[in-house]
DNA sequence: AAATCAAATAATGTCAACATTTTTACGAAT
DNA sequence: ATTCGTAAAAATGTTGACATTATTTGATTT
């Protein structure tokens, strides 16, 4: 407690803590794919018991970033181009589905938030003379209107299980990164179906943006090997 | 060993074994919705110690089953009206996708267990002469799709995620059992579509027969009410 | 009788030790 | 040199005890 490094978390349980400490260190590449997550080297290097971090290792296996194995421990997913593409076409169906409920759902504040994150992106690229949204900022975009949708397990499917994949695969791949001006042009057109309070228009909107990353990323990947 | 009652899946872990367990006795209702798992009662009469508990209590989790709040423990999913149109609304996006991915995906073999699944309905509902497809053979034909996409991440949400909420659902809803003629029908023009290798045409297919299940459900949920 | 507080009880979170299985290391045999 | 088998080492699976937090109980006050 009177630690001088502030635990700003220390209301919640270690268990839970191990749980983000490993999903970053995963999604940042700091334990490589298909490496092993050794119990008892991690429980010595975090200085804990081997009994939270089981209980993390089973969460992150409820992520998909980790495969277990009985009786051979667990190791972090192997991102290969087959399973970015199924992510994908996993995330196409969803968000897709979830822009259309957005559209009926959503509040006219969340609309706004819409607006103020599309603001946001714009401005940086204006200010930066770029032609890449932050991927902060089109994660957070996307978000708001998952959120919108008002759908507890399609958001639970898409920001607990998929989305951690996602920015995985984005971090650890430069050429994955790049959201360029077309982007933001369709984050217009999705804002605006919202607004419109169009589900359809709404739904093909998202789902045509979805496509796009998706076949951006495969002809790049095709590229790459 | 020498026990009478036959352990026939000793090979695995305790803790999957309690997995199983308890995803069944939710299921069934054999623990109520809203009630709480307590980790010193179930350990007792299981006679297990709490750690393979708590890591069955943790995949749960990830299946939807329960839900877990830190220093209060873990309560069994409570299914009302909004959640159960919501698993319904993402099984249609989810469950029609990995129709279309079955249209191109599914081997000749797997298209042959289609329709051996089909005649295996339609020999039962002539033979006792009823107008209901079983429960699990309705199961065993979405599954066969499902796997068909050949799309794990797909696979994955609807499987071990949310079939077993509708499976939960079913069960402990007399009025959302019945798969009637109709059901049997547009697995015809399902199995059909996947045997033309169109995934449009399996998609909306799919998507039809998912949509009308779901509006079965909400016309017999609000008369319930 | 209802509300409030404190002690007692029970529950969840965490740890360290033991049990069992898998992996590794090493030596013998072909 | 390679293969095979055995022993040693290390890893995962499981258990019971301890620590901390919630909940319950009961006495006290208004």
């Amino acid at each position: 407690m009177s630690q001088a490094t502030a635990n700003h978390s220390s209301s919640n349980t270690l268990s839970s803590e191990l749980t983000s400490t490993l999903r970053d260190a995963i999604i940042t590449g700091e334990f490589a794919q298909g490496s092993k997550l050794s119990e008892t080297k991690l429980a010595k290097e975090l200085d804990v018991s081997r009994g939270p971090l089981r209980e993390a290792i089973r969460r992150l296996e409820g992520m998909n970033l980790i495969q277990h194995k009985p009786q051979q421990g667990a190791r972090v997913v192997i991102l290969n181009m087959d399973l970015i593409l199924q992510i994908y076409e996993t995330r196409e169906a969803l968000e897709s589905k979830a822009c259309a409920l957005a559209a009926v759902n959503m509040t006219s504040q969340e609309i706004d938030q819409l607006h103020r994150q599309i603001d946001t992106q714009s401005k940086y690229m204006r200010e930066n003379s770029v032609s890449v949204i932050p991927a902060e900022s089109d994660y957070a975009f996307h978000e708001t209107v998952i959120r919108g949708s008002k759908n507890k397990i399609i958001e639970r499917a898409l920001l607990r299980e998929l989305y951690n994949l996602i920015k995985m695969f984005r971090y650890q791949n430069e050429f994955a990164r790049t959201s360029t001006t077309n982007s933001l042009i369709e984050h217009r057109q999705i804002v605006y179906a919202i607004e419109q309070r169009d589900p359809e228009l709404a739904e093909v909107t998202m789902r045509r943006h979805c496509v796009r990353a998706r076949e951006r990323i495969k002809r790049r990947m095709q590229l790459q090997k």
